[in-house]
DNA sequence: AACCTTTTTTGCCAAATGGCAATGAAATTA
DNA sequence: TAATTTCATTGCCATTTGGCAAAAAAGGTT
């Protein structure tokens, strides 16, 4: 399919025999809105490319607060199988937050794609860095930002966040409650 | 060397044997405290255990101002190199918070061993299990949780830390000012 | 359109955290 | 020991963020 190619595309391009290649083990998901489709603790062995919709993962934290830790737009690569599960069960929730279209491989399928093909190893790798300097960027900004700031930022990423998914979700991504994003929004608009 | 074990153990007990061929590829080396041993997109290619003495993890924001990711205390694993680093340089700064011990292996060298030799593989793996579990565990504290309440979780991590580093990088790790720290510490104290 | 439900915003006030400069304490050096 | 330097604490006040309940707005259903 077109679209997967481009998600790849986007992190590091490949040649289009190592696409075909990958291509040979992609299957296809789809999933309604609200579904929880990777569950905390429990068994998956997928990785996965986000083709429609918005995902996000969370947690929920020990007074049962439910905590969003990121968001994944459409046209995206989800978290790398390695960097969510602990000998193969999932660390988070990954909840879809519209209807989802998904591209899905084997994760022990794409480990050997990886070992016998360097384009998509390249790829693979490509991923994982950006997965972790996304997570010290946000790190930077929950300690060294105002809640106001990291709204900003949050909206230079996902322009259309507020108007596709609950506040809630978004308030508790940049560590504030829902009030307090209903007022850093007007405050915003003033100017 | 003992210690080494010792701290490879403590995350993931491995056999006589993996530990001899690993302990072939080890080396030492100390650096002064105040020196910063890895260097922010400066090429590095080893792996660290650190024997004695304190690091933390570093960026400079864009407002210029220094902000502390990690602590690691000694008899810890310093984050794989695969973490640290994008095409072999440097992510963050790592600096010695006292004089420091190390035991370093190359990178490359490292991870032949982990194909060739199962234990070493799961050691790593579970290394990069906690370095990631740890990083979501801060982010979801930095979110849902008062500077009070990071702070009372930091001192059960590394109950020593206020007395053997300066407060301003305690104070930016937990995204906070050096002196609301200072008001916390006096609060802390009081019951 | 009218009704019901869910989501977002607002008002009021409290609590948490920041900023800056001065003070005090501790460590270092002469 | 005295002098110097570095680091931590305090006072005063401003700003940011939270909590709760009510009101308003938006979305869905008949």
């Amino acid at each position: 399919m077109e679209s997967i190619r481009e998600i790849i595309h986007a992190v590091y391009p490949i040649s289009a025999a190592s696409f075909a290649k990958l291509l040979t083990w992609i299957q296809y998901e789809e999933c309604c809105k609200e579904e929880t489709f990777i569950r905390l603790n429990k068994w998956n062995h997928k990785e996965y490319f986000l083709l429609k919709g918005v995902v996000r993962s969370y947690l929920t934290d020990s007074e049962g607060k439910d905590v969003t830790i990121s968001f994944f737009p459409a046209r995206s690569v989800i978290s790398p199988h390695v960097i969510r599960s602990t000998g193969g069960k999932s660390n988070l929730n990954y909840q879809a937050l519209t209807n989802i279209q998904l591209a899905t491989i084997d994760a022990t399928q794409f480990r050997s794609l990886m070992l016998e093909n360097t384009d998509i190893r390249d790829f693979a790798n490509k991923v994982l860095e950006k997965e972790l300097i996304e997570k010290v960027q946000k790190e930077i900004g929950l300690t060294s930002l105002t809640a106001k700031e990291r709204l900003i930022h949050l909206r230079q990423q996902f322009p259309l966040l507020e108007n596709l998914v609950p506040h809630p979700y978004i308030a508790s991504y940049l560590g504030i409650t829902n009030t307090s994003l209903s007022r850093l929004r007007k405050e915003l608009t003033k100017q």
